[in-house]
RNA sequence: GGUGGGUUGGCCGAGAGGCGAGGCAACGGACUGCAAAUCCGUUUACACGGGUUCAAAUCCCGUACCCACCUCCA
């Protein structure tokens, strides 16, 4: 079976049919980084983290395209609030981006264009547009282009809607549009704005409109006909389907399938920082393990609504501690080995639209199976359980043993370690005399500080609770 | 007004016509000096009202409520 994806396009699913056999392309919408990430905006990274290594382990090479948008109102608004430059802010959530990559083992895109250096494909594709008939410079002198969308039979196509049913922007009317619905391709330069957040143009000194981008370096990066684009579930009306409009008038058949992830609800709303419902990652990776935060973000399927509570992440964060603690504790009889073989199960459910839940039931059934086994100590049977084990969370980006053994120093951890052990050692001698007080008091010192003890038939394990 | 999606047990969360996904929590048991961890077992479901069918959580009709989009949004 090969993989099958819901094309919001189509409303079905659908094969993945390479454009190129045993390559894929993926283009999904990065950020606008007008403020670091919340953990709504990363939950899209982690769905097409999870998409990618998937890919990869069935064989296929992946380009994954994500773009950086680093210019745009609201971060020309945040600079002029802070009295900082407008890429000075960019720049600070971009690299809280890419921060938020790297703390929930996300791998990152094969290159993430960002808009303001792609403005020369910009301006190319507005000019075929324009000789195509299909866009226009606005004629009130602002410098903006238009897309024009009565030109183009198939706008609404992507979001299934007739333009005649869209309600009309209430700024509509005065933009010199042709029609409301209208939208901008390329936006003149306001005097208020600063000198450097504009570019030359045939039409004037202006900056880019955001649907553009997208379509400008997605040709550039993937060819003007690719595999998958994606983003979230709000994306898909209006910029999605300007996307589409633009490039297919540009005369590129654009992306083969879309996929839209659903968001992520705090409140009985979409986190969004209009709201002011927004977790950032930074805040929420202090209170529980980054590897815990990835778990609960990806255990339910990329097209459900996740409706936040600090009752369900807690709840996420001790359904992994089974799943770490197998890892651990296997390891340590058998080593960690490699990575094996992932169960057909596993493989069926990831192949049906990447089923989450159906393949962590699969894992589940596994680390059940595993536990057993670690019960009778050292085997080839268990060897094998941690292999096939390992192989699913590798896919998902949750092997606890190859998880980025970052934090202390190995000084701290030898000190640590030195101490605990001989906190440890005292106990064991206080257990062989009978002396419980002694031994319960030992226990409770190091559950106090954080460490959880262990006893098994071999002596006692130790580990920091929340340790990563 | 238009376009999509949803409502499942104490909680999270799959499934899309017939065998009770899975996890968390709770309870009982095994193990333990006692615990923890682990294992075994048990308990609680399909928003509401109609209909189709031998059989409906699943299909159809209606109702209620919720979310997203039509304006910047992952």
């Amino acid at each position: 079976m090969t993989l099958h994806l819901y094309d919001s396009a189509s409303r079905e699913l659908r094969p993945l049919d390479p454009v190129v056999p045993g390559r894929v392309g993926i283009y999904h919408c990065g950020l606008t980084v007008q403020g670091p990430p919340h953990i709504g905006h990363i939950r899209k990274e982690l769905v097409f983290d999870v998409l990618r290594r998937w890919l990869e382990r069935s064989g296929l090479e992946v380009t994954i395209i994500a773009n950086v948008t680093d210019i745009d109102d609201k971060i020309l608004a945040k600079g002029r609030e802070r009295g900082e430059s407008w890429f000075a802010v960019a720049y600070e959530n971009e690299r809280a981006l890419h921060a938020a990559y790297e703390v929930l083992g996300c791998r990152p895109p094969t290159y993430e264009p960002r808009a303001t250096g792609h403005v020369p494909e910009m301006i190319e594709m507005i000019e075929a547009l324009i000789e195509r008939g299909h866009a226009y410079p606005a004629t009130d002198g602002s410098g903006d282009v238009y897309f024009d969308v009565r030109s183009w039979p198939d706008y609404g196509e992507l979001s299934n809607q007739r333009i005649d049913d869209m309600q009309a922007a209430p700024d509509a009317p005065a933009d010199g549009k042709r029609d409301p619905r209208d939208f901008a391709l390329w936006k003149g330069r306001k005097d208020d704005e600063p000198e450097s957040a504009s570019w030359p143009t045939p039409w004037g000194r202006g900056r880019p409109g955001w649907h553009l981008e997208c379509s400008a370096m997605a040709a550039k990066y993937l060819g003007t006909e690719f595999d998958i684009h994606g983003g979230g579930l709000d994306l898909r009306f209006p910029h999605h389907e300007n996307e589409l409009a633009q490039s297919r008038a540009a005369g590129q058949a654009f992306a083969r399938v879309w996929m839209h992830n659903a968001m992520l609800n705090l409140g009985n709303s979409k986190m969004s920082k209009s709201v002011g419902n927004t977790l950032t990652v930074a805040e929420v990776v202090k209170r529980v393990p980054a590897i815990a935060l990835r778990y609960y973000l990806i255990a339910a399927h990329y097209r459900s609504i996740i409706e936040f509570s600090e009752q369900s992440l807690a709840e996420a964060a001790t359904a992994f501690e089974r799943i770490e603690g197998f890892c651990l504790r296997a390891a340590e009889l058998v080593g960690a080995g490699e990575p094996g073989d992932v169960p057909a199960d596993f493989a069926a459910a990831m192949d049906d639209d990447l089923s989450v839940p159906a393949a962590l039931a699969v894992l589940q059934a596994t680390i059940g199976e595993g536990n057993r086994l670690v019960a009778d100590g050292a085997s080839v049977a268990l060897a094998d359980t941690l292999a096939s084990a390992r192989a699913m969370l590798d896919v998902l980006g949750l092997d606890p043993l190859t998880w980025a053994t970052q934090g202390e120093s190995s000084a701290t951890a030898d000190a640590l370690g030195q101490l605990v052990d001989a906190l440890v050692a005292a106990r064991a001698e206080a257990k062989a005399a009978k002396d419980w007080n002694r031994a319960d008091e030992l226990r409770d010192q190091l559950t106090a500080a954080g460490i959880e003890l262990e006893d098994t038939p071999s002596g006692t394990r130790w580990n920091l609770k929340g340790g990563h």
